[in-house]
RNA sequence: UGGCCUAUGGUGUAACUGGCAACACGUCUGGUUUUGGUCCAGAAGAGUCUAGGUUCGAGCCCUAGUAGGCCAACCA
């Protein structure tokens, strides 16, 4: 059985390579970090997906460690938060760990620093610091307390410890470099005083670590292999190491910190500072509204966790900046909703339709399929009658050839009902259309360009819908440092509608999804009562008629439907196959090199000099584009064009090239 | 005026040990269709940042440049 092989990304590589190299697979192992001071996004997604996706790949185990060493900033409502979003994506981790857990060994290991003469305790203010580290092109000076004695450095770390200093008053130091160029490496804070209560550890302490200090130590204790993290946390690298060296006993596994590109959103921000600042200025309902790119908001939306891990997959793992464009996450929710999502009918902006020969109190319940993706979603009943809600858009009194909706004369069809043809139009003092007026025909077989969903006024359910765009107007909102990313909110990102839906629907519960058909997919939302149902428009569906009709100047209602530019050409000019072409001719085998040759020959008879000069220039190294501009110049030459400095001196670079193909070239012209 | 990292179609990611640059999204055609959805078939779009070098042969290796990112919290 051969497996498919897919190209491995670099993390990866580095796995294998470290297996090849005799690490045993049984030592895989781990970790994702979150610090609980916020709720986790689709950026963190990535990184669960990477540490969580490997573990899967390896059958590792992988901890969930809260990185929880600032109580100043963290909750145990952000944890709970966490885990809950990271469970719902279908993760499982092996143990549940706090950086809290080892304070105890990460102080037992400072004192072993301080009697090695590797740390120090500092007494001056944090800009006196600040002032003798430097700057990343000025090397940093020694500070008066870097050489205090160990006797006096381990006194002054017990009282530290003991509660005897107020806050701020002293530090412990890593004793590294201060003139070091990476600037983590000059005498980096391993600890702080700070008499806060902390969610797990209460009053035991006053004294906490710092990331630096406690992030490899804990990925060491727990004897994680690969401690992938973003790439921002390049430049701690060496001081991760550094630490490392300091309490690994080579019999341990000794952790490996390897850096990734984070996930970026087009037209998103991923902040948590500035995520919590729309919260705080209540621009959205909290967390998890469904405009935020929060896991828990786009649960509240209707993403399910199988589109989320697909996206996450599709991005990829890199080491370079990247801003993923949103619609790959919208394809993603679709593919999966398409397959999953039951279809029912729903008027969003409904218009009244009166079937006149159809009788006043006649009624009949209609089969309709639930999902003709999935043969097992059988079917269900929707009621029909003599008036009729459709769309507005849905109707035009008259309208061109490539209008496949309902028109005066023309007939379209009713979803799983029958055929009808526009009559006339009722209006209202002001013109404004109140009724349109049709006759139906039973006999469905007919072939008619388009069909409508509706639903019968008489048994439609009443419903608020809440229809979504994007957050933000700019691709990259938080990417200008002139401005403020507020300035980029969208007015319009929520729309709150008064809809009518097939009954059916009557039923349904908070988080169930359906598709609205010819309109996208919906999530009945948590704020639904026995009252009233409300639903989140998770994403509308691919519309190919709104994108032709914008174009020809229809204009664009949001920016969901704002037009990407276009890059196409009519025809390649004959210039640039030609480079194309050339461009591997040195490696082709002889006979096809005849061949290309040939090709270039027949295409250079649509060249003018003009388009063949700029090519001159071409480096020295690009034998192949010189190669395929010497033969299009000597059919030139041929049809009769006049010899000039420019001609003359590029044959000449010809005949003294290296390249046996490019002299020939020159030669026979 | 330092150090580190990165550079491949519009976007994202591949290309094994150097061998005709591939996949997905997006865009555009056409077909099927009781969703202008899905599905199917096809197309356009890349001088692999620049200039040198090594090589029979470079996206890949070497050198120099250019551009972008990160680094000066008692944050993580």
């Amino acid at each position: 059985m051969s497996e498919e092989t897919k190209s491995l990304n670099f993390i990866e590589h580095i796995i294998e390579e470290d297996l090849a190299k005799g690490m045993s697979k049984e030592d895989l192992r781990f970790r994702f970090p979150p610090e609980p001071n916020g709720y986790l996004h689709i950026g963190h997604t990535k990184a669960i997906g990477i540490s969580f996706g490997l573990g899967e790949k390896y059958n590792a185990p992988v901890n969930l460690r809260f990185d929880d060493t600032n109580p100043t900033k963290e909750e145990q409502e952000y944890v709970d938060a966490i885990k809950e979003d990271i469970s719902w994506l279908g993760y499982t981790w092996a143990n549940e760990l706090y950086s809290s857990d080892y304070f105890q060994q990460l102080y037992d290991w400072a004192v072993q620093l301080i009697k090695e003469d590797k740390a120090y305790v500092d007494s001056q203010s944090s800009e006196e610091m600040a002032e003798q580290k430097g700057t990343p092109t000025q090397p940093g000076v020694d500070g008066p307390y870097r050489n205090r004695s160990v006797e006096e450095n381990l006194e002054l770390f017990q009282k530290m410890k003991d509660g005897e200093f107020e806050e701020g008053s002293h530090v412990l130091r890593a004793k590294i470099d201060m003139k070091h160029t990476n600037m983590l490496m000059r005498d980096p804070l391993m600890y702080r005083i700070m008499k806060k209560h902390h969610h797990r550890t209460g009053n035991d302490w006053c004294i906490y670590p710092m990331y630096d200090w406690t992030h490899g130590e804990s990925d060491y204790i727990e004897s994680i292999s690969h401690s992938l993290c973003s790439l921002e946390f390049k430049p701690h690298r060496e001081l991760y190491d550094w630490f490392l060296d300091q309490v690994v006993d080579t019999a341990n596994l000794r952790p490996k910190q390897r850096e990734f590109a984070r996930l970026n959103l087009s037209y998103t921000i991923m902040s948590k500072r500035k995520l919590l600042k729309l919260v705080e200025d209540k621009l959205v309902s909290g967390w998890d509204d469904p405009r935020m790119p929060t896991i828990s908001g786009l649960r509240r939306r209707g993403y399910t966790p199988n589109a989320i891990k697909k996206f996450v997959e599709t991005v990829g793992v890199a080491k370079r900046d990247n801003i993923i464009d949103v619609a790959l996450l919208e394809f993603c929710i679709r593919e999966d909703l398409n397959k999953t999502a039951p279809r029912v009918m729903a008027v969003l902006d409904p218009i009244k339709l009166v079937i006149t020969n159809y009788p006043e109190e006649k009624e009949e319940w209609l089969e309709a399929e639930n999902n003709q993706e999935d043969a097992d979603a059988g079917f269900r009943k929707v009621p029909f009658s003599r008036e009729l809600y459709i769309e507005k858009d849905d109707f035009k009194e008259q309208a061109g050839s490539k209008y496949f909706r309902l028109t005066l004369g023309q007939e379209v069809r009713l979803k799983n009902a029958y055929i009808i043809k526009g009559e006339n139009v009722v209006k209202d003092a002001a013109g404004n259309i109140t009724e349109i007026h049709c006759t139906y025909s039973e006999d469905t077989s007919k072939k008619v360009k388009g069909t409508l969903h509706w639903v019968s006024i008489k048994h439609a359910v009443k419903v608020e819908v809440r229809v979504y765009d994007r957050l933000f107007m700019d691709e990259s909102p938080d990417a200008h440092p002139e401005k403020d990313f507020m300035e980029f909110l969208n007015p319009e990102s929520l729309k709150i509608i008064t809809a009518f839906v097939e009954p059916s629907l009557k039923d349904a519960k908070v988080g169930d999804r359906f598709q609205f058909q010819r309109l996208g997919y919906f999530n009945v939302d948590k704020d639904t009562t026995s009252e009233k149902l409300v639903f989140n428009r998770t994403v509308g569906l691919r519309d190919s008629w709104t994108k032709a009709t914008k174009n020809t100047g229809a204009g664009a209602k949001n920016t969901e439907q704002m037009s990407k530019p276009q890059n196409n050409q009519p025809q390649r000019k004959a210039i640039d196959i030609i480079q194309q072409i050339g461009k591997k001719y040195t490696n082709l085998p002889e006979e096809k090199q005849l061949k290309t040759k040939a090709e270039i020959q027949e295409l250079a008879k649509n060249v003018t000099y003009e388009d063949l000069q700029p090519w001159f220039n071409t480096a020295a190294k690009k034998v192949g584009t010189r190669i395929a501009t010497m033969i299009a110049l000597g059919v030139l030459l041929e049809k009769g064009l006049e010899r000039n400095e420019d001609i003359n001196a590029f044959i000449a670079s010809g005949l003294e090239d290296g390249n046996a193909l490019l002299q020939t070239e020159a030669q026979s012209i």
